[in-house]
DNA sequence: TAATTTTATGCATACGTTTTCATGGTGGGA
DNA sequence: TCCCACCATGAAAACGTATGCATAAAATTA
């Protein structure tokens, strides 16, 4: 009754195959340049397709092929800049494979990564892509049975058996030091969210390591490290003000992270206290927000992007590889942005 | 050769059924409640399935069922946090029922944006959300003829075939003059990135119309619109600093979106300015990163993630709908956030 | 107990492809 | 002229599921 819109119903390849006068085999053939096909058939078969506004259904051929062009990437909040650029370049990768990028956000959710998952192999992937560290360890037991290669970024494998694409840590530590060092500082604190993560911990002893290491103090109220709070912003506030309150005041802080950072930033600037003429501030991760505070952050950047599309790029190999691969643990090099938080000490 | 795998091969829905000793399609029956089934072969089911390890093909199901178990969601950037808090939303609601949410993020190119609406139909979506404004308006017409339902976001409907979801804009800007003309001020600036969307535009003539009818002077030089760049954050700050140059200086701002705000922000702060006790600032949309700033931004609210998951409801209304549905427009109120960026004037 | 309805299960087909293999036609070398 | 290699096309069988329909068994009624 409604003729605003006919509802044409889709074409096959039948359809495109009779409208041509060859065989539906053959269209498949020219399609895929699966057998070699006469200039002539193939102008008609252009001419079908394009007549009957013919589009493949993936659907059916991945059913056939067995395959999927999906490819799963889970990460615990989308709305996280670190998260949002990593999917970036995971989704840029992807789609340069053929595949189509579908996101999980399991919004730090338990009970939900493993209900994810099985969504993801129902879908029949071939493949994960795991951005964090899932909450639920039971799960890496259930997906090694299942056979489906994983690549997990900024993770340390649980096992030997996982592929993973890390940022170096210590390294960026130790830029973030020596950066200080040469604009005159030794008197620096280093505050961080929960350590519950191999990376979290690796910088924070590697923080105390290299500070001895160039013979400077570690003091035990200049490294606060937030026991409960979830918010980074806040935890940065908070621990920001902490130091504020201790008698000794150093001159330059680390953060375990920019989003730490900035909540400290904020800490600092409601008391008063300049930044970076008075205390000079590092981050770590170089999210764009980095870049949008006032002053903007010097931070340790991980390449986000070039990780994500590092790690599908692995991916893609451990999934077409027919043997079992040795998995690989690949260390991405962190690189010093120098923005407008840091001053030499006067 | 290598014994750390096996590599089962997947278990179909007739293995299950050969080891329940029923037939497939009574598996299947009882799998979708299409039937009724005795207890006693409920429980060989199950328990073949448990064995087996069994899970159900999805893309067999699609192919059978014609059906789709993806959702796009189109985004010009998924790294700017509008959209991945939109992208948050859509994704929670698509997930709800029972949709796998699928990510295109075209990053502003053109050409991209046809590839993957083509994408997304060969993967035989049923229906599509799309964030953002084309802007390859010819994808409109070609949209119409595949007779897939679409929701915009954002968007005012290029024509009155489709559907969408936007928040008031112009009661937005209202709010904001209003909440400013409360604390005092009646010398307000409006800075705005290239208004080539419907949605700016309107903020822009809102502002304009609502300042006269409150009585208030508009001045030419305190309404600045940038035309060429755009990073926001940068055209923030030209317009911040252009308009501090002008010889007669606002007591207040308002502007097209936070990312404009924040580069303002910075603008005045890195001009000795302070906010908000010389000059007070109000933002637009509310992202996260509204929050994190010092000070941190008063702003007009858009419910991003209450609007993706609404989008969603009306898509799948759409979706399911046999006859065309005529198209809604659906307008979200917007909410002011009073945060510190604003002060009463002295 | 026979007739009838209800309940539980299975058979067979189709969804839109890919892919193996067979077949008829074409051309070149002897 | 005959044989063989090659080339272009097609026929047919899957891939793993949903579902209409038939059927056998059980339950109900008379």
């Amino acid at each position: 009754m409604n003729l605003r819109r006919h509802d044409k119903p889709k074409a096959t390849m039948r359809d495109v195959a009779w409208e041509a006068g060859v065989a539906q085999s053959t269209v498949s053939h020219y399609l895929n340049k699966t057998a070699t096909v006469t200039p002539e058939t193939k102008r008609k078969i252009r001419e079908a397709i394009k007549k009957m506004d013919y589009r493949p259904n993936m659907v059916a051929r991945n059913l056939k092929t067995r395959g999927s062009s999906i490819l799963p990437l889970f990460v615990p909040d989308i709305t996280n800049p670190f998260y949002s650029e990593l999917a970036k370049g995971v989704a840029d990768a992807a789609r340069r494979k053929g595949f189509d990028l579908v996101l999980y956000d399991t919004g730090y959710q338990r009970n939900r990564e493993g209900d994810y998952i099985e969504m993801a192999l129902r879908q029949q992937a071939g493949g994960l892509v795991i951005g964090y560290n899932l909450l639920d360890e039971r799960l890496w037991d259930r997906l090694e049975q299942t056979s489906t290669p994983a690549i997990l970024i900024d993770v340390y494998p649980p096992n030997d058996l996982w592929s993973s694409v890390v940022v170096d840590n210590e390294e960026g530590i130790r830029i973030a030091v020596d950066y200080l060092s040469r604009l005159g500082h030794h008197d620096i604190a280093y505050l961080s969210e929960p350590p519950y993560l191999l990376p979290l911990i690796k910088r924070q002893r590697e923080f105390i390591r290299v500070m001895k290491e160039r013979g400077f103090e570690v003091r035990r109220e200049w490294i606060l490290v937030e026991k409960q709070q979830v918010n980074r912003v806040k935890i940065g506030f908070t621990l920001g003000k902490e130091l504020l309150s201790s008698p000794l005041r150093p001159t330059a802080v680390i953060t375990s992270s920019d989003l730490v950072a900035i909540g400290a930033l904020n800490a600092f600037l409601s008391s008063g206290i300049k930044v970076p003429s008075e205390i000079s501030l590092v981050g770590f991760d170089d999210i764009i927000l980095a870049s949008y505070v006032h002053p903007s952050l010097t931070t340790i950047r991980q390449p986000k992007f070039d990780m994500g599309q590092r790690s599908v790029e692995i991916l893609m190999k451990l999934m077409s590889a027919s043997d079992q691969e040795t998995p690989v643990v690949e260390i991405i090099p962190p690189q010093l942005i120098e923005r407008h938080s840091c001053a030499g000490v006067r």
